[in-house]
Parts: structure tokens; sequence; C-alpha cells
DNA sequence: CACATTAACTGAACGCCGTGTAGTTAATGC
DNA sequence: GCATTAACTACACGGCGTTCAGTTAATGTG
């Protein structure tokens, strides 16, 4: 995926293949059998070894799932970027629909991703405060924070409650102040509501409690993005 | 908790005792350690029984959990429904509200019994398409349609897209039907969007991804809740 | 080249888990 | 008083994460 191309020792060449042979093994076990098939036997067995070699790679269990939940989480704002880049800019309700219909198309093609990423994903795995997926989180908030900067001076007026910077992780208003400049503090706080609205009918449905009630669910989510866009004052 | 006054040998009394007591050892079990404390072993050993005899009562750990499931779900629904009540009908926006506010709090004071309904609550535990889970869902989803309906006669010129009855799951629509006849199926489909609009930022929450970016989460959702209201012309 | 070092890995163990099954105990019904 | 049967134990199986002593093979050094 990322070989930065550093000149290596053979030895160090041999053991980042090892780690990432680890973890694509992972990650097809995941999409095979779902997060429980992601135990270090059995990945330890797919690739000839013994478990115990594992933790020569990794600490334990829980950090080879933070890896993994990094991994998947990237390509999932990959996916959903490169959809909304597809929409010209000068369309900002477009992109936001686009970027919706994309984290659901690729949640429901991949759900045991979706659920390492935003459920429980492993028994007594539980996500790190810092690190890695805070980060991939921060870039997913950073990214419609952009969606919602392109609709502000309309959706600006619709907003009634104040923030302050101080309400946000710093290092995530560091990341927006600097991207957008001159964005006031409400609209990161309207951004974040616009990811738990994409994100309700899309956890609802991977998880199948929509399902339950209805067929015909991506009709039921174009209303909700459409009501979104309209939120939003596009 | 709710003995039907029906008269039982000592044997089916002793029984029926018996197996609540697992429910409720696996219930403190789910509260003290979350899901993966809930283990056959672990109920055996605090009621100073043995693994195997939980047998006798529980086909198997899912089946166990699917009663868990079921008991906490009633609970939620409860609680939701009591706030709804406290406020007059006369008010629904007030009455969405409450139902948004308390379904937050109360997943926020029982984490375990959020995630035991709404995620994998166990290992590899999947919720069966029919039975008491799927009836709570329609129970939470008739709730909804309720708080739609009293918006309805607003509500309805915003919305957009159509809808028919056999978009939905059978049972929910005669429930419905019945309980609120004259609805179109249309503000079913809107209730659903509504179930998935508060259930987004609480998912959200409870897992984690929100608290990593903001604090004053409550300030979130009560502008969330807000603009719901609004959208249903409130 | 030979040698010491060290990374990579195995194999076995520990204590967990869910799930069966054969055998025991105690209450029940006749 | 006795046969039946429900309730339960004891044990076993295979799976899990994790640790650790021991082995093997590659590396760097004289």
């Amino acid at each position: 995926m990322n070989p930065p191309a550093a000149p290596q020792s053979r030895r160090e060449r041999l053991r980042a293949e090892t780690s990432a042979e680890i973890k694509d093994i992972a990650l097809k076990l995941l999409g095979e059998g779902g997060p429980d098939a992601i135990s270090l036997r059995a990945i330890a067995r797919e690739m000839g070894m013994t478990a115990g070699a594992i933790y020569g790679y990794y600490e334990n269990r829980d950090t080879l799932v933070t890896a993994l939940i990094t991994d998947v989480y990237g390509t999932l704002l990959d996916t959903a970027e490169a959809a909304r880049d597809k929409v010209p800019a000068t369309d900002p309700a477009g992109r936001i629909v686009a970027w919706g219909m994309a984290v659901r198309a690729w949640a429901l093609a991949n759900p045991e991703g979706f659920r390492l990423i935003y459920g429980d994903p492993v028994p007594g795995y539980r996500p790190p405060a810092e690190g890695p997926v805070a980060e991939a989180g921060h870039r997913a908030c950073a990214a419609l924070t952009g969606l919602v900067a392109a609709a502000w001076p309309k959706a600006r007026k619709l907003q009634s409650a104040t923030s302050a910077w101080s309400d946000f992780d710093p290092a995530l208003v560091a990341q927006v102040r600097e991207e957008f400049p001159g964005l006031p503090p409400e609209a990161l706080a309207l951004s974040l509501r616009v990811w738990a609205r994409m994100h309700g009918p899309v956890s609802l449905e991977v998880y199948g409690h929509l399902g339950r009630q209805s067929r015909d669910l991506t009709a039921l989510y174009r209303a909700e993005l459409a009501d979104l866009v309209r939120s939003l004052g596009l």
C-alpha cells in the first residue's frame, strides 16, 4: 500500500511484509466471516504460523484491530471523498448528497467494515481515545465541515444555537481553522449534526433494524438526504 | 416482573424463578462489565451452578441474549413513552423532543443496554428476523408513528416522496393502520426517518465517536431535535 | 571464515469461552 | 413404596487471547 521508498534492510523489508500480510489476512477474514472471524489463531493458521508469532508484530489483538480500523476507515473516507469530488464544487447540495450516498453504499457493501468502525468490533475492544482512529474521525469531520462550509452562507441563517471553539477537540479545531479560515464554530457543530444525520439511517440499516420495518430503504435515505440539504438552506 | 397470577405448581414456580434469576444476573453482569461479561459460565458461577444447567432454561446463549434484548428494549420504550406522556398531546413538538431526549438520556445511563439492542451485542449473535425483538422494533416504530401522526397535518406538505403500504412489514402496517386510521404510508416512512434522525447522534455518542470531536453534546442534540421538529413543520 | 548476537518463530501451557453428554440426585405422581 | 422425570453436576471437546522457555536461522563482527 504505502512503501515509503526508504532504503530498508532485508530484515526490515521482510518484517514490513509480514506485518502487512497479517493485516491483509485479517481484513480477508473480516470480510468473509465478520469481526468475530478475526482471531489471532485463525490469522496465524492462514499464514502457516503460530498465534504467538503475531505478538512480534502487534502488541496484542486490540492493537491489530486498531490498525484494521484505521485501514478500513481510510478506505471509507477515500470512497466518500472520491464520490464527492465527482460533483462540481459549484453544487454544494449535490456534493453532500454524493457523500451521503457513497457512505451508505460502502456500508452496505462492507457491512463488516462498518461494524468494525462504528460498532463493537470485537469482544472486549474499546477504541483508544487518541491515535490513528481518532485522526480518521477528525478527517471525516473535517471533510464534512468542508461540505458544510460550502453551504454556510445559506445555512448560517438557519442556525440558532451558538458554539465556541473551545467546545471541540483542539486538534480538530486546528485542522478546521487552517483549512477553512473565517468559518465560525457553529459550522463545525453543524457538520457533526450532518454526520449524525447520515449515520443514523445507515447504522440502523446495517444492523438490520430498518429492514425489519420497510423495504426500499434507498428511497427513505434519499428523502432524508433531500431534507438534510433543505435544512442547510440549499 | 410479570407474574401472571396463573396457578402454578411448585415446580413451575421454581422453574420460572430460576429462569428469571438467570436473566436478572445476566442483566447485572451486562451493566457491570458490558455485553462481553454475559457468559453462561459467569452467570452460573454467580448462581452457584454449572454452565450446563442453564441449557435447561434457555436453548443456548443466543436465546438468552434475545430474551435480554427484549427486556432491555422494553424498558427503553417504557422510559421514552413515559417521558412523552408527560407532555400534553396538544404539544406534538414537545412530545417529539421529550421522546428524543429520553432516549438519549436512557442510552447514556445504560450504554451497555443500548449496545445490546442496536450494536453487536455479543460475539456471534445475530438478531432473529422474527420474534420478540422484531416486535419491540415495531412497538418503537408505532410509537414514533404516533408522534408523527400528531404532526401530520403540518408535516404532510413537506413530504415529497411517495410510499405504499406494501413497502412495509405487514405486521407493522396492520398495527399502525389500526391505531391511526386514515394515516397514509408516507407518514410511516417519515416516522422511520425520525427514528433514524434520533438514532444517529445517540449512536455516535454512545460509541464514543462524537465525544472525540466535541464536548457539550447535549446542546448539539437539542439543536438537532429542534431542527427535526422544524422539518416536521411544527 | 568462525563466532556471538539477535530476530523470528514454535510448542506447550493457563484460564477463559459455548456446547454437548452421560451420570447422579431429588422431587413428583401414581 | 416405587417408577418417572426434572434438575443438575462432572467431564470432555475445540476455540479463544496471552505468556514464556526454548529452538532455529539470519545478521553483524573479529
